[in-house]
DNA sequence: GTGCGATGTATCGGGCCGATACATCGGGCC
DNA sequence: GGCCCGATGTATCGGCCCGATACATCGCAC
């Protein structure tokens, strides 16, 4: 999941770890908290051993002002390759069960701006799926097995089974406009691109 | 976390592995969808190790008949110690900064009839806290960063600000309640027992 | 009689986290 | 002028937990 996360945020501009963390924070922040760096940093070394991503060591202009002697170490800028782009391609595309799953269905949400319709469709469709099918596991014990639990545990079902269904109806909106051709904003791309700056290129097909 | 469960579900009976997954799923169903035996067998060797649970071999009324030639492996059901139900009020009590997680909370909450008050309403304060600066997080990424992102983050945001703000409500009805002495199903404990049937002993303290 | 789904125990590789360490830089404060 | 402190920045280590996989038994339906 990081790596997608990874490839996707290097794909709008280079950054070093540090910046990287910040701005993942800020675009999976109604997914998870932070990323520890205890995660980021190995994941950094596996793309860059697999060759998606490069060490873009930075120089500044007066480098030559710089002696060895303080050991400076410089932030290192990791830039995406081509060959990162069609792993983040790859990666979009192929829906697995982890792609439904909390934690992997908001990092795909997320770059939704990059994905086609169809898969974006079957993201939403199989998350929704999911979601009903923890649902109706929260009905099961709620009206079979209420008597052996305590009212806590009951109240904690019950706050989860309201968080499902509010999130099947969030789902079931979002299902409706990518079918009828809307954007979440509520815009209809390519019929009236209007004053509206987007940094993000258009997904691709 | 998973030690916590467990030792708190070993505390209602013994159980076997397999049985322990499955109340594990009916406790937690809320908070995660089913626990890997992948964790759960190496915790309950850790535990053991500790002497917080024995391992009771199953040993029918008829143990003779068997044959140690089928070499049948029996279901290995676990039972908690007096130093386990020591570690579980341990654990219980000392609140960190994992109690208020989104998981951590949830597995604490589930015990939360086994939680004296004073502990319950300093995670409802604590979880409280913690989902407030998410929220403030949130709001603050939509109104100062929103042309930074795209529709599809944007929405997500949106509704992960909306589950936060729900989910603070929720806290403070629960904090209100821990207040003035109801339980989550509105009852007073201590004052009228009524007709309910508890199979849970009465928080200690 | 045969296969299949539920029951049941167990291991392995890997992702991710929290704690920790260490270094630099800019600015406020005395 | 000097000092500390919080933000910036890179990096490792132990440990929890997960998904995949393997293997065995039992009861039941076909």
């Amino acid at each position: 999941m990081l790596e997608l996360a990874i490839l996707g945020l290097l794909q709008e501009s280079p950054m070093h770890g540090y910046e990287l963390r910040k701005e993942l924070s800020a675009k999976l922040g109604a997914i998870r908290a932070a990323i520890s760096y205890g995660s980021l940093y190995p994941t950094l070394r596996r793309l860059q051993a697999a060759g998606w991503i490069t060490e873009a060591a930075e120089t500044p202009a007066t480098a030559e002002e710089i002696p060895a002697l303080t050991s400076r170490r410089g932030r290192v800028v990791y830039k995406i390759t081509a060959e990162g782009k069609e792993r983040f391609a790859d990666l979009i595309a192929q829906t697995g069960p982890e792609s439904y799953e909390d934690t992997g269905f908001g990092v795909h949400f997320a770059f939704f701006a990059r994905t086609d319709r169809a898969t974006r469709l079957r993201i939403l469709e199989g998350r929704r799926r999911k979601v009903e099918e923890r649902r109706e596991g929260l009905r099961d014990v709620l009206s079979r097995a209420a008597e052996r639990l305590d009212a806590y545990t009951l109240e904690l079902q019950r706050h989860g089974l309201d968080a499902c269904e509010r999130e099947v109806r969030w789902l079931e909106e979002l299902i409706a406009n990518e079918r009828s051709g809307r954007t979440p904003d509520g815009s209809t791309p390519g019929t009236d691109p209007g004053p509206s700056r987007e940094n993000i290129p258009p997904p691709p097909g």
